[in-house]
DNA sequence: ATTCAAAAACCGACCAGGCGGTTTAATTAC
DNA sequence: GTAATTAAACCGCCTGGTCGGTTTTTGAAT
């Protein structure tokens, strides 16, 4: 008989936030089985009641993470009602002061080196980025729907804006020193406004020389 | 006594090469000593003998890798004369049928999620950024010198060059069904011009909306 | 209300396998 | 013959997963 219906669903939250934050600190190759359950207060048995092995309990830890970026993603988007600031609205990736983001990006590249090898996580990964570019493609509709970002192919912009911010963010994390956050925040923006008036320039640009 | 005195280093790039490319397959958490014997046609102790620990042979093994891929940047960059061409000369990186990138991605993403932890890890990277930022202001400045980028601020144009690279080779690697390399190179193209242009049309592009 | 049985939740000692590193034996070159 | 280099057997540590046992909770029976 379950004892409290939920009971199942606080423990498997509870162990899959000490999975994450174990992960984030210690690296995906130097993680154990101990380390989870010390940090979750929970034996290895008890764990391994809910989770039946360690590929099961990553697999989980990561789709939790990613799901749990998105919400953030989406909700701070949703405060703004100006296209082109919701396409900018994800400059909170560059908060250095958010703890959350130094458990977020450690877990993002040990996931990302692991996506690499393993399909599951590929795929984990390529439908995360799905979404996100399914969150850019309705701001930057609602600017078509405006009028603005004239002849710009969405598809195709979306994809570059979120690849941007992900380059952007991997010097900004992983480089600190020299990539200062103003200087994130700075490139974003005009990266993300150069690359839109791109397409109103021409309509192709490839091929051709660059000339003042 | 060596029958070559030269032995040494053919031996230590043997190694480094097999122990890149059983990196690359297996990924560094997965990869064992004995797999990088078998690749390298030595065996365990013959590897113990040029590299004492496997810290060692992977430090030397990853700067190995940095060094190789920056030289060819610098090769490849060299090939062109007019700054523009320069700074977008390196397409290379989105080259699928280049079989050499398909071990030097897998080692990329693998490092990255090391030097998140390790902080020697994390100079290596710093200071293979810091060449390559290095190697594109030389040719953002010749452009200068020729009056063209006129109001860019080199330092700063340069980490965003680079980093646009970086986040869209991402893409490109890890869900290379919707990123297409076409897509990646009109991209980089887009980006790095609308960049560019970005510092003519305003010095001080934050604060502003957007308005078409 | 109290007792009791059954099921769920939880614990932690144990085991087998795999790993990095070491040591010992064999082989080669001169 | 000897020194140097390679090959392979070996060792000890660590880890993930198992498994019997223990506690806790529930619901029914008295």
């Amino acid at each position: 008989m379950p004892p409290i219906p939920e009971l199942e669903a606080i423990r498997k939250a509870q162990i899959l936030d000490a999975a994450l934050r174990t992960i984030a600190e210690h690296g995906c190759a130097n993680v154990t089985m101990d380390d989870i359950c010390r940090t979750a207060g929970l034996s290895k048995g008890g764990l391994n009641h809910y989770y039946k092995s360690k590929n099961d309990l990553f697999m989980a830890a990561f789709q939790e993470f990613f799901k749990q970026i998105f919400q953030r993603g989406e909700d701070t988007m949703n405060l703004y009602d100006d296209p082109m600031e919701k396409l900018l609205s994800f400059s909170w990736l560059y908060n250095e002061s958010d703890p959350d983001l130094h458990i977020g990006y450690p877990i993002l590249f040990d996931f990302m080196a692991i996506a690499v090898h393993e399909h599951d996580y590929r795929k984990i990964f390529e439908d995360w980025i799905e979404n996100w570019l399914a969150l850019l493609k309705k701001a930057l509709l609602l600017g078509q729907k405006q009028d603005r970002f004239q002849g710009v192919d969405p598809d195709a912009a979306v994809m570059t804006i979120s690849a941007i911010y992900q380059g952007i963010a991997t010097r900004w994390y992983l480089a600190p020193d020299t990539h200062s956050t103003a200087w994130a925040l700075d490139s974003l923006e005009r990266s993300v406004r150069g690359l839109l008036a791109s397409y109103g320039e021409t309509s192709q640009v490839k091929g051709g020389g660059y000339h003042k």
